[in-house]
DNA sequence: ATAGGGGTTCCAGTCACGGGAAGGTCAAGG
DNA sequence: CCTTGACCTTCCCGTGACTGGAACCCCTAT
């Protein structure tokens, strides 16, 4: 298989392909034209690395899960670990973004939307942030 | 007020703040040694910008707010346009976080997180994920 | 005079790719 | 045989919003 029909089945696009192989994610033996070949063993491990980051899995993450799955003799207590310490991420942004959500939805619900200047949001938002602390404008949304 | 003060008191690294002097977010009057120098309205923009980058608007988003901010004769729907916008936007991240989180909970659920082999995760993981369409991965956590 | 804690610029790196150029390869059709 | 068009290759640049670090200047206090 060439390199876009395994990346069609994986459900990657061919750059994210040739990027993990610049990362040492994967590997792909060569032909004698150059072309990447890719054969159904490989094919799993693309789909893999698909289904894991669309579940939000970090390189990293997917990096010591390929390992992992790769391991017959794995503990599944190790993979569940990993995917303990996502679950909690997705957590902490889950309640980050619902914070968000909340204020930005009162301060638009106190906001009339007319020709009029007058508006809660700017007037939220010019107020001192003090209580937020330094750094704390990293990782939004 | 030199850098260090106006960042402190807005909430920002002084790094950030010379970033957005970069990029034409706020500009700052130099003194004769070079410094930057700020008044109490360079830090009212200053904190403001903190305050919103907090709540998830990108800096683009900014910079029309601030706009209007300055522009006293601003209408508050413009505002609130913008403010939904982002409301929507913070409401399709959440669900699919929220998505990922139930996925990934129900299979660390089924993963007894023992010293055998057998892992769900592993194997949710390891089916060709079909339903997914290209480039799905995009913009995870 | 010196030590420290500011300040300045510029360059590089982050993360996970995506876009696009320049050029090689392959199968099918005229 | 030649061309067309789809594919493949590598390489480099750009993204967003910073962050870290180097090399250097300035100001105040001891």
């Amino acid at each position: 298989m060439n390199i876009k029909e395994v990346a069609d089945q994986a459900g990657l696009p061919a750059k994210t392909i040739r990027y993990y192989e610049d990362i040492g994610l994967v590997r792909a033996r060569r032909g004698a034209n150059g072309y990447r070949q890719f054969d159904a063993t490989d094919l799993h491990k693309l789909a893999f690395l698909a289904r894991a980051r669309a579940l939000g899995f970090s390189i990293e993450d997917c990096r010591a899960l390929l390992a992992l799955y790769e391991d017959k003799g794995r503990a599944s207590a190790d993979v569940k670990q990993i995917a303990e310490q996502h679950i909690t991420q997705i957590e902490e942004k889950l309640a980050q973004l619902q914070s968000m959500h909340d204020t930005l939805t009162e301060l638009a619900r106190a906001c009339p939307g007319n020709n009029r200047p007058d508006c809660p949001i700017l007037s939220d938002l010019s107020h001192l942030g003090m209580d937020e602390k330094k750094g704390s404008t990293k990782d939004p949304i």
